[in-house]
DNA sequence: GATGAATGAGCGTTCATTCAT
DNA sequence: TATGAATGAACGCTCATTCAT
């Protein structure tokens, strides 16, 4: 019945899980149950618990650090940035479940070893978007435009719309924003 | 010893553990060993753990509340809007650590009963915000401009600079895109 | 407001809450919000919770052994047994809340001091009433028709009739049951 | 070591302190140490303190149930009820220390899942036993006959002399009471 | 005559984890 | 590939009890 695809269904119904109801609330036997297998079946795929969250981010560290090694061949202009911004966007898309996970469990993921790798590779990407130099109003600009990409995909559940859309929406939003950063400074 | 304190520094100690790592993760026994108290102690002064929290955000309410019931009482134009944002900027000034405690905890509070509550209000905050009738992109201004003041109190750590002026100029650039948001729509 | 009457009122309560909910799982604090006390009134009160228990008895240990006194200066006939049944009854009567939490909290009484002194008087009216040379079968009659007094006084609740009858009715079989004994045993 | 018999063993020492030392004052603490094993292993093979409890009442429920559909088959006459009395004296030889520990801990019971659902059990004999019109006396009679059969296996510690003699003698004065009760009504 | 504040011990329960099979 | 059985540590919580005021 179950091929070699039980690692992956671990995987799915974890993610799907912690991100419901948070990591620390999920249990081991939660996702087991979820699966139909026992708490030990999973032992024998991952580590620890917090191996599963890592394996879970492990699809993504690689596009992030592609953006950032990009990014560092580029010339620091209002150009590179917006590309920058669009890019990230995409990647947001693709793991937007994992990233709804970071963002409601940030007190949890701090405590984890992957919390910080992560918050490091946010702070590559705040430098790389960053003005340091200019006045505040307008730095404040610039990390809200990565933020708001993040709160964006989820916290704006209010607004109906298609995703693909709000997407876009929000990535105009955060471009514009930055743009207006730059008024000035080049 | 401890006269009628105690109560209030199990708060304190409450919020401050709270907040560093999480609200699952503190124990009731870390509280009490940091204040040199039994766990029983602690229970003395409040009938749950979750009732130590409900309890951090007992003085929040209210000023939420007058916020939301003055807005209710004005014209909904861009005018008392930016006064909106204005007053929640300075609710969130005297609430800071627990509004940091409430977006690094997203996926506990949603299982918490003051969670919900506190979703409400900031729901009919989005209502006396948003345009509910403008394109996709002006609604996402609108929702942002509010998370953006969520998010800049507390993740925008990178930025050194007097929390005060901070703050305003968050304020100001929530205060730009709602702005922006209304051009064209009265 | 209160006057001299808390002791008395506390030992109400207790009694009450106990019989209804079984000694172990009434705490001394649902006695003292009953009341609206604090628990450490009835601290002032009463030495223990066990304490409570014994002066709920006090009034009953009396009655009961006057009857076993009067029982032993005797002769050791049918029509004294008669006698002992008709005025064990009516001591019933008077402590019927209390029999009943005896009866319901065996368990229990057995590991409190009151208990064993009870199981003692109840042993000497066994002793009293029993025919030791006789038959099992006549030997059970005895021992029946003392504990089918106790049972009949709570556990007949679906009988429903006057209380006072139906204790009559329990007497009346009780004895009954006893005199069967002592057919051909004088 | 010890293989598929772990959970038996719980059963079985379960019981002894439960009717030993009531249900509330043994802890699990307690039936895990007699074992030699930890709390925790008490929880994989039950779910909780009370399904301990559920579980051994399990094998009880059966004939019972089998008793009392076998007796609505029957005409509601003398000659049915005797045998009714004679079969549950069967029931109750073979659970004895699971009636005790009923008997013992009434309190309990009644706030227990599975002491409803006995109750319900007792009640129903009580209505096959039971003369519902006759005179009060004939009534308690009836019921009499079957508590004492409850009393009479365990209370009557007193009367030593070998169980099997015990209960058959406890048999017969229950069933005489009820023929006692029925002279007349048929 | 009673309270406010606290304690120490213990409870039932759950957890992540281990390991022989 | 997985399970059955178990563990040790911790958790949130409640209890009877104490004592200065």
């Amino acid at each position: 019945m179950s091929r070699g695809n039980t690692r992956q269904r671990i995987q799915e119904v974890a993610l799907e899980l912690f991100a419901a109801r948070g990591y620390e609330k999920t249990s081991l036997r939660e996702i087991a149950e979820h699966l139909g297998v026992t708490k030990a079946a999973l032992y024998y795929h991952f580590k620890t618990k917090e191996d599963i969250v890592i394996s879970l981010f492990e699809d993504l560290g690689g596009p992030c650090d592609e953006l950032i090694a990009w990014a560092s061949g580029q010339p620091s202009d209002l150009e590179t940035k917006l590309e920058v911004l669009r890019r990230y966007s995409e990647v947001l898309k693709h793991a937007a479940p994992l990233f709804r996970f970071m963002q409601e469990n940030q007190a949890t993921m701090r405590e984890l070893s992957i919390g910080e790798s992560f918050k490091g590779r946010l702070m590559k990407l705040l430098d790389i978007i960053q003005l340091p130099d200019a006045e505040l109003s307008d730095q404040v600009r610039c990390s809200a435009s990565l933020f708001t990409m993040h709160a964006g995909m989820f916290t704006m559940q209010t607004i109906e719309a298609d995703p693909e859309d709000k997407r876009l929406a929000v990535l105009e939003v955060a471009q514009e924003m930055l743009t207006t950063a730059h008024k000035g400074h080049d």
